[in-house]
DNA sequence: GAGTTTGAAACT
DNA sequence: CAGTTTCAAACTC
């Protein structure tokens, strides 16, 4: 495993360097630092192939944050997991960062947790840090609950060039992780793979890994897939930041006001994929970000491919008392969609809503902005107010859902004490039944978009955050959901569990992300949180995801084809609206149920499909097999008139060759087929003929407007000038550019001379006519020059 | 734009 | 699982 450079290690922030993680590591005993006896052992060497992520060092809290590689068999698809620390670990933690340096393993329970990872656009990762250190015996109520070891924080992405990245509690690489409650011995993970163009972003919830009852509990997070492996050597510059946001603690919290927000780091480029647990990840180009606070944890970064933006902020400081000990929201980025996860801070006593407001009033709140080409941000809210959020880990599935659940006891949530809210417009978050008042979402906003995020101080009442556009994700109030719960890990991409809206119980709602983006409201993040947030540094995030292969950038921008369904209700298969997991919007269906107002019907329809096929919504292309294509049909085609070469072919639709798992017949979707040569020859030429067209007719155009202002003087002196002067050189040239590529359309079409000649000549004359209009519009435009 | 063709989805 | 029907997109005229 490679070990980060001493040089590289001096272009970190001391703050993130000297950690406890760093401390604990660099003490740990020799054995620790072998290959650990890990269910999943590292390999030596990476195949390209797995893309196993480099681990870096991260928090080696006792609570066992453990980076472990990512399992390149189980990937199947591209994306990036994020795997945060489980909530356990920021239960109980506070916002004092004192326990840096400690190495004794007590003392390791003191480390800073890292409540959440971002890695926004421009490859920029941010780490929201639970702040605070328990106590040190490991018994403060939040620690308590988390066996040391057994659970891992694995941060894996991939940078710009493919490279993985991984954060890791290395000092609990070794021990076999447990969940707590569980026992059965599954490590706890969290973890973020960066795909090319696909992150995708999980995270285990606290409760889950805190061993609760619900049966995904303890599953361990599934490594996704990388479709491709960028090459290493054609690295790029980039630049990726490091953002440690201190999360806010309620609990032994000895100075929360000396707790600065918001941590920057650096990132390291990392070179080669690592698998031993204290290797760290390094960026091609280090970017430094301020840093306010000394954070505990070292923390690795490695940009993603793309230019992707991902920003996760969980914090979770759940009270002992509360059933669930800390919630960490996964979701969906897979379509691209933002991706928030919501950190509670239970505040349980007075006290500690004291802390809980105190520590708010040192963090800045995020402010995301998102410049041009900056296709999307996320903004990452810490909650106060726990919403009793729970992850539901699907295994097999790079969907992650998220399910919100009613407080089980009022007893944890009376926020009331810390609700010290300065906004008046803002509700304070309900203590009971809260689950339908609080409201979280996740603003996704498309590229090009400019968003912001109103920066209001996050006490205990709801925190809004507006973003100029939609797309954005909400979790919907809904009903019902406990009926679809069976058959949740096949949702449809991005499906988001929420409450009922209206119901006042919890419901649930199966919003697939596309849905939630869909909503046609202003993108807007309602949070209960007795936090503020930090805008220290502007949280820039892109989730550049991809569909199919598509980037999500190249998916969001084009317009999807409105359906024209009639009978299906828009809640078929038949409907490509609703079998891309998305609303129908200015489609010209009709009796349409594929919208909000008919959730019931679209939830049912929903569990119908995956009734009959639980893998009904997951894309159907994907990789292969190795050695095959990267993008092949998951089930195949059963052509048999079409000849696998028109557009009823799915595999040819999807521009890619039949394979042996299609059923069609008379196919000649394959690579060697002759038709399929011609067709693909006579597409690119087409292609290559309207860029052409495009380029020289741009080409004439500017040069003849260039031409005018450059004679306008002349004709004023002239009084005016006759067409032909305007047929300069310049003008000429772009003419024959013209004349030259209907020549070579004709002779593409293999048209006769004669046609060929007429098509020239009818260019020309087209040419001329526009010299002659320019020519005309020079004069009229310029009546008194002229 | 209407009608036809096509193959996936849905149904039996 | 196979055959049939339904459906909406793709295609043709």
């Amino acid at each position: 495993m490679d070990v980060v450079s001493p040089e590289l290690n001096s272009l970190l922030p001391d703050e993130i360097m000297d950690t406890e993680a760093i401390a604990m590591e660099e003490e740990l005993p020799a054995e620790h630092l072998a290959a650990p006896p890990r269910s999943e052992p590292e390999p030596a060497q990476v195949p390209m192939e797995t893309e196993v992520p480099e681990i870096v060092s991260l928090c080696p809290a006792t609570t066992s944050m453990q980076i472990t590689s990512s399992d390149a068999q189980s990937s199947t698809s591209s994306g990036t997991q994020l795997l945060l620390a489980p909530s356990g670990l920021i239960a109980g933690t506070t916002t004092t960062t004192a326990s840096a340096k400690t190495t004794s393993p007590a003392v390791t329970q003191n480390l800073t947790k890292i409540s959440s990872v971002t890695v926004p656009a421009n490859h920029q990762l941010i780490i929201n840090k639970v702040a605070g250190a328990p106590a040190a015996d490991g018994k403060s109520p939040g620690t308590a609950v988390l066996k040391p070891e057994g659970q891992k924080l694995l941060v894996a992405g991939l940078s710009k060039t493919g490279q993985p990245i991984m954060l890791a509690l290395p000092h609990t690489w070794n021990k076999p992780a447990t969940t707590q409650g569980t026992g059965d011995g599954k490590p706890t993970q969290i973890k973020m793979v960066t795909t090319v163009g696909k992150p995708v972003i999980a995270v285990s919830s606290a409760s889950q890994l805190m061993g609760t009852s619900t049966t995904l509990q303890a599953q361990q997070l599934k490594t996704l897939q990388l479709t491709k492996k960028p090459p290493v050597s054609t690295a790029g510059p980039m630049i990726t930041k490091l953002i440690i946001t201190k999360a806010l603690n309620n609990k032994g919290l000895s100075s929360p006001a000396s707790v600065a927000p918001v941590v920057t780091g650096r990132v390291v480029t990392q070179s080669t994929p690592v698998t031993p647990p204290r290797t760290i990840t390094i960026g091609e180009t280090i970017s430094t970000v301020p840093q306010n606070t000394s954070g505990n944890s070292k923390v690795a970064i490695s940009p993603l491919k793309s230019p992707s933006k991902l920003t996760v902020v969980s914090v979770a400081s759940q009270s002992p008392n509360s059933p669930q000990k800390s919630v960490t929201l996964p979701l969906n980025v897979a379509l691209g969609q933002q991706i928030l996860t919501v950190q509670q801070s239970a505040a349980t006593s007075p006290a500690k809503a004291g802390t809980s407001q105190a520590t708010a009033q040192t963090v800045k709140p995020v402010q995301t902005v998102a410049g041009v080409g900056t296709p999307q941000f996320k903004t990452i809210i810490p909650l106060t107010t726990p919403p009793n959020v729970q992850q539901i880990q699907v295994p097999g599935s790079r969907f992650h859902y998220v399910r919100l659940v009613t407080a089980t006891t009022g007893s944890s949530t009376p926020q009331s004490g810390s609700s010290t809210n300065t906004n008046p417009s803002i509700q304070p978050a309900k203590p009971v039944m809260m689950n339908a008042a609080v409201r979280m979402s996740v603003p996704i906003v498309p590229a090009q978009t400019v968003k912001q995020v109103v920066p209001k101080p996050l006490t205990s009442a709801a925190q809004v955050v507006t973003t100029s556009q939609t797309p954005q994700r909400l979790i919907m109030p809904a009903t019902h959901l406990p009926q679809i719960q069976p058959n949740l890990t096949n949702l449809p991409p991005g499906t988001v569990l929420a409450p009922a809206h209206g119901s006042g119980n919890m419901g649930y709602a199966v919003l697939p992300a596309p849905y939630v983006t869909q909503i046609p409201q202003p993108a807007f993040v309602t949070l209960t949180s007795s936090s503020t947030f930090s805008t220290a540094t502007p949280i820039q995030t892109q989730a550049r995801l991809s569909l199919n292969g598509l980037s999500t950038s190249e998916a969001t921008s084009r317009p999807r084809k409105p359906c024209n369904c009639t009978r299906s209700q828009c809640l078929k298969l038949y409907c490509d609206c609703f079998a891309n997991g998305e609303f129908c919007n200015n489609c010209n269906c009709v009796n349409c149920f594929n919208n909000l107002d008919h959730e019931s019907e679209r939830l049912k329809a929903i569990k119908a499909c995956l009734d009959r096929n639980p893998v009904a919504f997951k894309p159907k292309i994907g990789k292969g097999k190795e050695g095959e294509s990267d993008r092949r049909h998951s089930k195949g085609c059963n052509c048999k008139k079409s000849g696998c070469l028109k557009n009823y072919c799915e595999c040819y639709e999807a521009k890619i060759m039949c394979s042996s798992i299609c059923k069609c017949m008379g196919c000649k979707n394959f690579e060697e087929s002759p038709e399929r040569k011609t067709l693909m020859h006579l597409a690119d030429a087409a292609e290559v003929r309207v860029q052409q067209q495009t380029a020289a007719k741009t080409k004439l155009s500017s040069q003849i407007s260039d031409l005018l202002t450059r004679t306008t003087p002349a004709v004023t002196s002239g009084g005016g000038k006759l067409p032909y002067t305007f047929v300069t050189k310049e003008v000429a040239e772009a003419t024959c550019d013209c004349l030259l590529e209907q020549a070579e359309q004709a002779e593409l079409a293999n048209q006769p001379q004669a046609v060929a000649e007429r098509l020239i000549l009818e260019e020309f004359g087209r040419c001329l006519r526009r010299i002659i209009s320019f020519a005309g519009k020079a004069k009229t435009d310029c009546p008194i020059n002229c």
